[in-house]
RNA sequence: UGGGGAGUCGCCAAGUUGGUUAAGGCACCGGAUUUUGAUUCCGGCAUUCGUGGGUUCGAAUCCUACCUCCCCAGCCA
């Protein structure tokens, strides 16, 4: 048995997480999982070689829009997780809403994650791979009492479910027989029924306090095209059924989602544990959990808000779409590619990353902390330029007309092995506008009837006022 | 009012097996260097850890009561 080699850099920060980490690793909880065989059948990522990961996480996008700055946060942590640790990061796209997610998207995604200086290598997954095998599974609770198909509309679900502070009430349908449950599910597969019609939901407590484990919602109807799996379905896993078995499936041993999540934890948990005590052998599919893996835990953690920014995905399509900008990749944009066209680099997001930390108290950081960052990153690698944003013609009068000359500019102030430029010189120049004042206030030291001032690399000139 | 979380300097955030003066960064305020009012540098910036009690020789760290804020009633994620 190959230890895990548990060799985690000295963090400039602590975290919660990390402690996490290190007391599974500290207790041996993964020291004899096999990483590369996937405990699925063969065709489950037949491709992925073994390898000795010790800790696996994964940044599960929904490929509904383009990354912003939120999104960086998160990738870092995941990546950054597993680089520490040894460990892999799954790239894997939660498509199971067939009507918001677009090819467009996932391309888009990929682009900014390799971007950001990241690479999950083999390791790109898709929610969609596992449209066969969660339907395998959602049978076998059908069959074992565990889920049942209801009639019930949107609404009258919604009434059902009660309040926060109300329990809710038992759909008629609750008890349906399995049999007629299995042949109802089959249908719903099969196309049978329009959208709404039915859906297959967990029968876990509808008095629970906490509502999402009323009786979750596990497939609805959607007759729709699906940008990978085009018309083979119609039914369509939700978020709380396909996310933690899809985590349990790539053998993710962190999952980390933000603190909205919190609440959806004990179902995460419930489906996983469920799945691992039994199975259906149809298709050979196995839960990993009947391999006595351990199942993936889900830890949350403060998504990222910056002061006179909005990350909503929902208000960033809107700017697009309603032409407020250019389009996704405008520089005004908080997108990942928005924020490339305007000179930020993928460093400085990783070190407001980790500047910022992890934690579970809701952060909003100021945008003086972002723009930090990628001045100090800039500063270090960008070759410096003049430029004159809003011109004022500067002539100096007893220069030779007609003359010119050049002067060496260097690069970079403080690296003098970046070399020089030249820059002409002569009798008319312009000057920064707000460079000169005729009437200049307190503690100007600037262009002024009566001062003199050094044109940079150049001569000292007088205004003769 | 049900359930789940969080409260350490203006903004983040270390610290949590209780033990000298509560890390660090951003912001801010000085002051030095500077052919970018940039950078760099040096100095300042919480007798106090949401509040009130309590335990203790000693608590941000333990107990207790309370206050405030955030999330949840999609067949979104």
């Amino acid at each position: 048995m190959a230890k895990p080699a548990h060799t985690p850099q000295p963090p400039s920060t602590s975290n919660f997480i990390r402690q996490v980490v290190d007391a599974d690793l500290a207790a041996g909880k993964y020291a004899e999982r096999r990483w590369g065989g996937r405990p699925g059948p063969a065709t489950l990522h037949a491709g992925a070689a073994p390898d000795p990961a010790t800790i696996r996480t994964r940044f599960p996008p929904e490929p509904n829009g383009y990354l912003h700055f939120g999104h960086a946060k998160s990738i870092c942590l995941n990546f950054g997780l597993a680089q520490q640790y040894g460990g892999v990061c799954h790239l894997r796209f939660d498509d199971t809403n067939p009507t918001k997610e677009e090819q467009e998207y996932v391309d888009s995604i990929k682009e900014a994650v390799r971007w950001l200086g990241f690479d999950w290598g083999p390791h790109e997954y898709y929610a969609s791979d596992y449209f066969e095998h969660l339907y395998q599974f959602a049978e076998a609770l059908v069959q074992r009492g565990l889920a049942y198909v209801d009639s019930l509309s949107a609404e009258e679900m919604r009434a059902h479910r009660g309040t926060l502070t109300d329990a809710g009430k038992h759909s008629p349908y609750r008890d349906r027989p399995v049999d007629e449950n299995l042949q109802l599910l089959r249908e719903m597969r099969d196309g049978k029924h329009p959208d709404g019609a039915h859906v297959l939901r967990a029968k876990i407590d509808m008095a629970s306090g906490n509502i999402n484990l009323r009786d979750p919602a596990m497939y609805r109807i959607r007759h729709a095209t699906h940008h990978r799996t085009g018309d083979r379905w119609c039914i369509y896993p939700t978020y709380d059924w396909a996310h933690g078995v899809s985590d349990a499936l790539e053998n993710v041993t962190h999952s980390l989602c933000t603190l909205e999540f919190e609440d959806h934890r004990p179902l995460y948990n419930w489906f996983n544990e469920r799945l691992a005590e039994e199975w259906t052998d149809a298709e050979n599919v196995r839960h990993p959990g009947l391999l006595q893996l351990p199942l993936p835990q889900q830890l949350e953690f403060a998504r990222l808000n910056l002061t006179y920014v909005v990350l909503s995905k929902r208000k960033l399509i809107q700017l697009v779409e309603e032409g407020h900008v250019d389009g996704w990749d405008d520089p005004r944009m908080p997108t990942l590619v928005g924020a490339r066209r305007r000179g930020y680099t993928a460093e400085g997001f990783r070190r407001l990353a980790e500047r910022i930390g992890v934690a579970k108290a809701p952060q909003l950081i100021e945008f003086s902390e972002l723009e930090d960052r990628m001045r100090e990153h800039l500063n270090e690698i960008a070759v410096r330029r003049m430029a004159v944003l809003d011109p004022l013609k500067l002539v100096i009068e007893n220069y030779p007309e007609g003359g010119e000359e050049l002067c060496e500019v260097p690069n970079h102030p403080q690296k003098p092995d970046w070399g020089k430029r030249e820059v002409p010189f002569g009798r008319e120049l312009w000057i920064e506008r707000d460079d000169f004042a005729e009437a200049p206030p307190k503690g100007y030291f600037r262009l002024f009837p009566g001062n003199r001032v050094r044109l940079r690399y150049g001569y000292v000139v007088e205004c003769i006022g």
